[in-house]
DNA sequence: ACCTGAACACCGTTCAAGT
DNA sequence: ACCTGAACACCGTTCAAGT
């Protein structure tokens, strides 16, 4: 790739340059450097060598090329622990993957947001090998469904939590609290010690603690006692 | 405001023309209209009856105009509840009041996204009021931040669900279903089912859900046996 | 079919000039 | 102090011309 860049002519090259899977890559190392924003068609271009009116020979437009990105995003989801293992620890194994994938990439979140999830072979592939563990395990098929759902709606909220700031309810910040802030302060602190004694972050253990209160109140709804 | 719009003169006003108010209202207008991306400071300009320019004599940028419109949204949630009946329903009713009111304004969960909510006083006065619920209800004082966290990162999770597409789960579109997706199959009719008896949305049916099992797993781990 | 080059209709932000 | 007018450095997208 060193001194590649000779110019192309005008006209059509005799090879392709560009296609779906090139302009993927490019489009996730854009998001990468710079996020959301920071993928320009222009930069896109450029990364690609070639001038932004060729993308759109191969892409709608800047939407179609976030939509294959989140593709991609859901085809990295392990789904191996369903079968392997408990339904409850492979939920929480699915979860925390998940989770994790989107904290590595807080980029990702605000593109699931531009571009909602959508509806894929593969996703639905992955839906499937969850609902057959729930069948599996004995839950009512009306009950599993809205159940998934719930779990995931938490994971989202916990991944858009991880891309914004922390310590958002941390008292006021000029030194002395006033009277009106005293519990606040009180129960902060002893959240601060829950933190230092887990040995993780606070982020961490609010997954934590709702994902098992969410495993715990679906399972007594819906799935019998059996932990 | 008919024929207001008699052009002003090169220089200073001798009233001032916009305030931090006017643009907050303003912009709020122009997110009703048009979204995230509708909202340029070009339109707001207009709507304001300036040029795009004279906002920056009171707004740093695009993203503090911003940050404005969120310390009101914050300034809607309703906490009345709280000390009026059981912790649990009052949760429940400050849950649904937080996601109804994100859900009929779709526009703030992307701008919710773009500027993550801040940390103002009024918040702080909020996070107050419902700490003390949960202390005088007995919650242990580490309990009460991860549990109120937790909560919150369920409900935004909906909030984003909402700005996205229905029928996420629904398996193929081509007619017949896969073998492979029988299962999805079956458990979205009957999950349909399960809707049709509620008479509720998907959506409601899930929150509800998995907000009941979240305070119920939650009031397991922490705050003893009483519902 | 697939690229370049140039254009169109936008952005956010800055800043001198004017009162 | 607070507005206008004009500019700067960007956008996404379209499309004729070229091979």
């Amino acid at each position: 790739m060193a001194e590649a860049t000779e110019t192309r002519g005008r006209g059509r090259p005799r090879v392709p340059v560009l296609d779906k899977a090139g302009i993927t890559a490019a489009a996730m190392a854009e998001l990468r450097r710079g996020g959301l924003r920071g993928l320009t068609m222009r930069s896109l271009a450029a990364r690609l060598g070639v001038t932004p009116g060729a993308i759109y020979n191969h892409a709608a437009s800047r939407a179609t090329v976030l939509a294959w990105v989140q593709e991609q995003v859901s085809d990295q989801l392990n789904v191996s622990a369903f079968g392997a293992m408990s339904l409850r620890d492979a939920l929480a194994q699915w979860a925390w993957s998940y989770l994790r994938y989107l904290r590595a990439r807080p980029e990702l979140v605000e593109l699931i947001v531009a571009v909602p999830v959508a509806h894929t072979a593969r996703t639905s592939r992955m839906y499937q090998t969850i609902v057959d563990a729930f069948r599996a395990a004995g839950w009512y098929d009306r009950s599993v469904l809205p159940s998934l759902s719930a779990l995931e709606t938490f994971i989202f909220g916990a991944a858009l939590d991880s891309a914004g700031p922390e310590n958002v309810y941390e008292p006021s910040h000029d030194g002395r609290s006033s009277h009106d802030e005293r519990s606040l302060h009180d129960t902060h602190a002893a959240f601060a010690g829950l933190v230092l004694e887990a040995g993780a972050s606070e982020r961490d253990i609010v997954f934590q603690l709702g994902l098992d209160a969410l495993l715990t109140g679906l399972q007594m709804r819906w799935g019998g006692r059996s932990p």
